[in-house]
RNA sequence: CGGGGUGUGGCUCAGCUUGGUAGAGCGCUUGGUUCGGGACUAAGAGGUCGAAGGUUCAAAUCCUUUCACCCCGACCA
């Protein structure tokens, strides 16, 4: 009961149930709740400030980068969706459809964004004109719909939050290098700002977008051993822009259709960051992403100076740009904040006594180690920025070390069929480029081609999975 | 859509086998004492037992139907 120090109470710890200490964590740490509809979550004000910060960081990028924010409508017209057959045989399964205008019936039925390539191919085609209008570089925030038959909160829920990029580009390897170029964001995104190592590479045509050229993707490894997509970047080609008959008038005076691209990243991130860094006591949250990035717990605050010394330090942290709060609540007991804040995976807490005061330090906790440390006030602020800031470094090594410790070589197809051992985590292995391996890969094994990474290693001559000759390594492992 | 499970104060659950008119712990409110790893105490507030129908003098409990949610698969970011 009260003694065991490994985990908070009411999470089930993750080696008994992994599916159960996700959902223990996400609602205990009050991030999403479950609404009257399935399928759809309610993002609880603690669960937002997570999105706000892929936000407010992708964003930075994505201006950066020459793109502009702009917005479409909700829902898109039956006629638009039909026009590229392979998106609409894609997404028709899961889309939801909106019949009635009051008690009207509609002469036409509309969809709700499941993504907005129609719509958005469909006003750019009003738009586009000139060679000179290009590149069209634009982004939307946005909420999608697809009716999902299993739902989990972040993961996949029929809801979701995220933004989507399309851009228009006058020639195939610009957009090439578009496509390339927001997958590269997509992995700072990953890498820098959540800690969250990520695979980066080209899916197969089995899995690629519904309509794309190519798609390009960044893989991470969950606790669990099981990948999760952690967001896309496509090469549409021309697909979308001759079904949608946008054209300009190129330098030659003649008519062309633009190359395009488009590419997401959504609320599932968040999913991944608590499946990548997670532990039994609940959430740890890198530095730069964490609302809150250190937690002040006087004790004894009716003590004399105690207080004044916590708003101090509080006052200097603040003002070194540190997300800092003073939890001077008499409610609770320490032990009680100490647990509450661990779970919420706050990176550093700081205990500040009478015993501390006279000894001019306070006592300072590192939420990934758990590590307790004496620091003194002198400089005290950019002490603890410094903390911070290897904080977020040792974090993504641990995770790249979690994954490099899960990440297997196939010695031979049999075995990893018989193993349920080699199937937690990546497995690399050699593949001949053929739908039907993929299949039978898929069927047998419930595993599936992750990607074929940029960064390639030659296993062998032979495929993996038929013997043939292999043309690619691919990274594969069960999905979520 | 298959397989499994659960619906009882805000939360976790007991009660159901053998019908008798609803309980515990946590949380919440107010006061006092506490405060270095989930404090103690006193007094309170809070429930048409998922829904509908049936059996019965009487239903959380028995019967029928239905709905919702969770977990595991197939489909998908």
């Amino acid at each position: 009961m009260g003694n065991n120090k490994d985990f908070v109470k009411e999470i089930t710890p993750m080696e008994v149930d992994f599916p159960r200490w996700y959902t223990d964590v996400i609602l205990k740490n009050e991030l999403v709740d479950y609404s009257p509809v399935k399928g759809f979550m309610v993002i609880r004000p603690y669960g937002y400030a997570l999105w706000e910060g892929i936000q407010a960081f992708a964003d930075e990028k994505f201006k950066a980068t020459g793109h502009k924010n702009m917005y479409f409508p909700l829902l898109i017209p039956e006629s638009l969706l039909n026009k590229e057959k392979e998106h609409v045989d894609g997404f028709a399964p899961e889309v939801a459809w909106v019949t009635h205008g009051g008690s009207e019936e509609l002469a036409e039925r509309l969809c709700i964004r499941p993504t907005s390539e129609t719509i958005i191919c469909h006003m750019y085609s009003k738009w586009l004109n000139s060679y000179r209008d290009l590149p069209y570089l634009y982004n939307q925030w946005c909420s999608v719909v697809r009716w999902e038959k299993t739902t989990r909160p972040f993961l996949r829920t029929s809801e979701f939050l995220w933004q989507e990029g399309h851009t228009l580009h006058e020639t195939y390897d610009e957009a090439q290098e578009e496509t390339l170029k927001m997958l590269d964001i997509y992995r700072q995104v990953a890498e820098d700002l959540l800690a969250m190592p990520v695979v980066v590479g080209k899916k197969s045509d089995k899995e690629k977008f519904a309509g794309a050229e190519s798609t390009y993707t960044m893989e991470a490894l969950m606790h669990d051993g099981q990948a999760l997509q952690a967001g896309t970047s496509h090469n549409l080609g021309q697909h979308f822009t001759k079904a949608f008959d946008i054209k300009y008038l190129g330098r030659d005076n003649k008519e062309h259709y633009p190359y395009h691209t488009s590419w997401g990243i959504s609320t599932r991130l968040i999913g991944g960051l608590i499946m990548v860094h997670g532990d039994n006591r609940g959430l740890v949250l890198p530095p730069r992403i964490a609302p809150v990035q250190a937690v002040i717990i006087p004790i004894a605050m009716k003590k004399a100076g105690v207080i004044e010394k916590a708003e101090e330090l509080f006052m200097a942290m603040k003002e070194k740009g540190i997300r800092v709060e003073l939890d001077d609540d008499t409610k609770e007991s320490p032990g009680w904040k100490f647990n509450q804040y661990e779970m919420k995976g706050y990176p550093i807490r700081i205990e500040i006594g009478p015993r501390d005061i006279e000894n001019n330090q306070a006592m300072v906790v590192r939420r990934d180690t758990l590590e307790k440390e004496v620091v003194s006030f002198d400089g005290f602020a950019g002490k603890i920025k410094v903390i911070l800031e290897s904080m977020q470094g040792d974090m993504l090594k641990k995770a790249l070390k979690h994954r490099e410790e899960n990440t297997h070589t196939i010695t031979n197809y049999e075995d990893y069929k018989s193993s349920n051992e080699a199937k937690n985590g990546f497995t690399k292995a050699m593949w001949c480029g053929c739908r039907e391996c993929e299949d039978n890969l898929k069927q047998e094994t419930g595993a599936s081609i992750r990607c074929i990474p940029f960064e390639q290693e030659k296993l062998s001559d032979k495929c993996h999975f038929c013997d043939k000759e292999a043309k690619h390594m691919v990274y594969i492992a069960r999905a979520y």
